[in-house]
DNA sequence: AATGAATGAGATTTCATTCAT
DNA sequence: AATGAATGAAATCTCATTCAT
């Protein structure tokens, strides 16, 4: 009996589930809105009932909820390599702004869909999610990064928490502006463009 | 009948009443979130009734237009004297960030509340209204003066577009989220910052 | 505007309109029990909209603890000009007793409901409300009547709880139960039999 | 297939599996109510599947018939001996409050539910089930009882389904209140109390 | 110009029941 | 004999909107 008080270990069939009810959700979120996104439609597009989400999610939120760690943990390991690979704080930069491009082209719906979601969602206390959320999700990584790179002195010595600001807002509000305003828009170019901003704003 | 198709020359009691009510509107979305602010809500904080609302706006999206366009209008005459004043791309560029992080103080309600609408509100069609809006305001304006800042040799040959949707990005979303997380957060200073930021990343 | 967290003054109509729906909803509990008292059932009754309903009561619980309270405050009203009336505890068991035999014919619906209630509805915390409830709303008079009796030296020394118990069961199970089984029953007759029986239980 | 229209002789294994669903439905009724005491909750005490219950009965109302038939049994099993046992109108009486009493200790789930049942299921017309029910289960032995007493003269001259009445309230109702309200009451006492008053009210 | 009352569409959630395995 | 997954009906509640006064 999935959706209990007391989580079992999910089986595979309900695994599988799971995660293509989050998949329809993403899709119809990053398509319709949040506020378009109802159980119904999710229900829908799943082609089942309304009620097997009920089955498989003890509420709503649930289900967003598992969307967002979904997103949280696949952009960490889409993005973990890159990161590992790339060499110096310059480098590393560029690394996030094109990992994110390509992550954003690969896990689309995903992507829109947790923007939606933080500024839509409202928490337990009925008020938006907001600011709180993983939109935030890179935030210390990042800060991580360029205090090294000022360490090492391969950066000059701006204020960390402005910049690292800068450098999350490039990925979920430029990128995906532009992205949703021409979805065939080169993102790799559009990511270079801005590491190359970044670069030159950043260095010594 | 204000309401109606045929619009009339609003007298000025209907003129106040129209903006106490977008006021109203922007005070409830930037302090419950889009999906709270209902009507109710706002018809409560404006101490009327429900209906009174109706009968000066068509429907919720006629009052939400106008909130918007509202808060481009004041934004853009906040904006025009200090871009005006300013002299040279660099100049404009740290005016429209300091500027705008003035206006978010003095404006604090309206500006996140049309941060709000952009994520939350539904276009006639149903469908989010998201890129399609102010968020993009000063768009041509910032490109028009990135275009001029390249031409006369200022700045560096470097994707306008690119550089006014970071430019954008950085007053609606780092800045307004900066602010979210903490409220006491010196704008000006942050704002310096980012001027500071984008110099090196556009100059020659 | 009703139903909203700070109350207002009730207006006529709105006293009526609440009125109203009680009594259909003391009917609808009456003749298809709690169960099948829904929301809608009520409105039909009503002949009205479900939505109404939200639109007086802020939920359905307050609408039932309305219509309980409405049962306490009519059933003591009802009693009081009796007992104040009956000498001596004899005469204010056989009081008590026949008047409420006359209330239940009266009241019907409203006194069903209420027993109805007091087994079915769940309180705050989903558990039934069943003991805790107005089925005991005349314990403690019933009980002072008693005492005073013993004290006076009209009525044997018994267990006061035991009898009192006994007292309440008459008119909220005994009495209902025949007269659910046979709505033509005299109750008159039916309370008579029993006060005759209580008085001999108890005299000294 | 047990559930069939044209029942089969029971296995043992059947029997045992019925026997405790029977069980598990009367401690989800008498602990959490009626309205609580889901499908789901009942399969969840018996540690079994949903859908093992619609295996073993047709529906719900089959296993709600199948555990009052039980409690019906079981008293009358229980009862059988004390007041054959007992000599006169009275002994009897004081036996059936006795007897009663104990049973509700020793049965307390099921007595309860049987309660709860009476309030609360609905009949095959949809209608609640009340006053058709076995909570007159022994109406017509204690009608006997009071009818042999008043022919050999021990008992005065009252109406017998008046009396009759009561005293199946006084167990069905008075002292299944008093023990929720206090579980640590003293039954036996509070029986014998009754059966005092009882006395009292019906001997010649 | 404004109000209170009413509406109806739609969203989430619960629950008994069914069916293939 | 038992299970997990899925179903569909129904119930409560919310909200923008309308209408007579």
């Amino acid at each position: 009996m999935p959706s209990t008080r007391t989580p079992h270990k999910l089986t595979f069939a309900e695994r599988a589930r799971r995660a293509q009810l989050v998949e329809c959700a993403a899709d119809a979120i990053a398509e319709l809105g949040y506020a378009n996104a109802t159980m119904a439609e999710i229900a829908r597009r799943a082609d089942i009932a309304k009620s097997v989400i009920s089955y498989h999610f003890a509420d709503k939120n649930a289900l967003i909820q598992e969307l967002v760690q979904t997103a949280v943990a696949t952009s960490e390991q889409f993005l973990e390599p890159r990161l590992a690979t790339a060499t110096g704080a310059p480098g590393k930069i560029r690394a996030y702004l094109t990992g994110m491009a390509d992550f954003m082209v690969v896990h689309r719906s995903l992507h829109l869909a947790v923007l939606e979601v933080a500024f839509n969602a409202l928490g337990p206390d009925g008020r938006p999610v907001a600011a709180s959320m993983p939109t935030d999700v890179h935030g210390q990584q990042l800060e991580e990064i360029l205090r090294e790179g000022q360490r090492v002195g391969e950066l000059r010595d701006f204020d960390i928490a402005v910049l690292a600001g800068l450098l999350r807002s490039a990925v979920t509000h430029t990128m995906v502006m532009a992205h949703r305003r021409d979805p065939d828009l080169d993102l790799a170019a559009y990511a270079a463009e801005l590491a190359t901003a970044f670069e030159l704003a950043t260095r010594k």
